[in-house]
Parts: C-alpha cells; structure tokens; sequence
DNA sequence: AAAAAGTCTATAAATAAAGTAGACTTTATA
DNA sequence: TATAAAGTCTACTTTATTTATAGACTTTTT
C-alpha cells in the first residue's frame, strides 16, 4: 500500500508547480530539488516522465523550465500517481487500467477481490478528486491557519 | 498502492481458513497451496509468520495443521496485511504504527500530507472493519447467488 | 559564443519480493 | 518404538524494482 519516493516526489513537485506559477514563467527542477530536498538527477527523470504524459510542457534554455500543461483544476493526484506508479488499485483483478484476471475460481465471488474492489474504490474517491488547485490552497489555508496561531502566541 | 504476493497469499490462505474449519480441525498448508494455487514453501515461511503475529495456531504431527487463533469475527484483514505487508498508510508521515518524520518544513499544513492521510483512512476504515467472517459470508453469499443463476439458465 | 536550461540513454547500487533447500522437531498411530 | 505426516527454522538464491548517478547532447536566450 506504499507510495514510492519516485510517486511522492513527482506529486510534491506537481503541488509545488501549481502554488507557485500561478501564471508567472517556467520553474527550474533545481529549485524544487532544492526546496523538496529532491536528487536534481533523479527529480529530472521524473518530470519528463510526467511531461511525457502530457501533465507538465517545458521550455529549454536560459529562462527556461516547467510548468504544468493544464490548469490545476484539471490535473487531479489520481492522474500523477498513476502516470509514476502505475495502478491504484491494491491488486490487478480489481484494477481499471491494467485489469489482469486472477488465478481464483470465480472472480465474481472471490471475497477478497470483493473486499480489495472496495479499497481501490475508495482509494480512486479520493485521489480522482483531489485536485492540484484544492491540495494547494488546503495547504495555503493550513499555512494561514499556522500564522494566525503564531502571531496570537507572541 | 500494491499489495505483495505475501500479502495476497497469506490473505487467501486466511481467508480460506475461516471458511472452511468452522469448528472442524486443522487444514494442512499443502491444501491450502494446492487450491490457491501458491508455492509450497512460500506459504510455509508466511504462515509462520501469522502465527508468529498471533493470528494462527498450529499443531505439528499426522492429521496437524493450521487453524485460526481466533474466532474469524475477531481477525480483520488489516491484522493480516500490516503483519504481512506493514503500515496501510502510503507514507510514513501519516502511518499509525510506522510513523516517521517527513522533510517537509511543516508537516499540518503540508498539502500532500493531508491527502494522503485521507488516503490511509479509507484503507483503515475498510481494512480494519473487514472481519474474515464477513469476508467468507460475502463470499458464500456470492457464490449461492452465481448457484441460483446457473440453475436458471439450466 | 557562452551559459542556462531541459533531454536522453545507459548503468550502477541498494533494497525488496519471491522462491528454494534442507536439516530439524513434533505427534499420532500401526 | 519406528515411521510417516505434519509443522519449524534458518539460510540462501534469484529476480525485479526502486532509487540514484553519469555524461553526452539539444535548445534557447543574451
């Protein structure tokens, strides 16, 4: 039920993206490394694995960088981790986009299937809905949030 | 977000367990290989595991076997999985029985945080709440309903 | 032309998953 | 009490995946 470092960061960087170019030009991979703490080399790898699925365009030379190919209300969490990740679902037999029957007798009464069905549903809900614009700002709320405890404090 | 084969294994094996010795003695590991089809020795070392975790009891010599620990509304498939495949969480910083510290600056208003800890308690909730004896009646429910058509069309 | 950026391909290193082997222990029963 | 049927334990091998690194190359701006 693990995310892999290659799906976490490719997700931190995607939310990084959408907080900061709202519009303003291209970000370099070195400063979300830098600011992620990401390997540059291996951040690298990741983001023209994504620019290859179509979620991110780039632009090469001095001024240069990426920016996400749509806008964040249409790139969802579900998209990233399955273009890094592969499959949602916890095992093939329950999967939508690489579907793989099972050794079992009979899928449709396999009862762990049924019960695997019920995660991986439940894991789409929430991943195929959560957008990069609502991850973002529920972090900016949460940033505020901090703040305001903050200064009440000093 | 996968399940391992060890995981699906030891999974099927005990779900196979709570529904067929309700009360009747123990099942052999040979059975249970047999009709999941799972190799031999692989099942061995993850039922020895298993019971090393407290959810099986053995008994070795002629006519020994495995049998649940406990009765099999008592065991959830979450007990199985985190013993065989550790935390449900998809990253450490939102893991009950694994928690780690992640790099982000501030981990309350770090976005990917937050959706992932949405993740973990749906998984948790489904896990957790999936007692093998419901698993094994949903499957016996299945199963008599798959019978009921058969008969029709006959 | 030079510097700043991304692109591409290969490969290394580390870790985890999956499976195999074999010697050993326990227990019923013939 | 010998034997065969079961589980136990430990170590190892193999394979796959994950994570990371290296370096030559291309594009673009100034």
């Amino acid at each position: 039920m693990k995310l892999s470092k290659r799906g976490e960061y490719g997700l931190k960087a995607m939310i990084e993206l959408a907080s900061r170019a709202a519009g303003r030009g291209a970000v370099q991979i070195k400063d979300i490394a830098q600011h992620e703490q990401i390997p540059v080399k291996f951040l690298e790898q990741i983001m023209v694995t994504l620019k290859n699925a179509g979620l991110l365009h780039s632009k090469a030379g001095v001024g240069g960088g990426y920016h996400l190919a749509r806008p964040a209300t249409e790139i969802t969490l579900g998209q990233i981790v399955r273009v890094l990740d592969g499959p949602l679902a916890p095992i093939r037999c329950v999967s939508q986009m690489a579907y793989e029957r099972c050794v079992c007798e009979d899928e449709k009464t396999c009862g762990l299937r049924l019960a695997m069905l019920d995660v991986r549903n439940a894991i789409a809900d929430i991943l195929d809905s959560a957008t990069l614009a609502e991850v973002a700002a529920r972090q900016k709320k949460a940033e505020a949030h901090a703040h305001r405890r903050a200064r009440r404090k000093a």
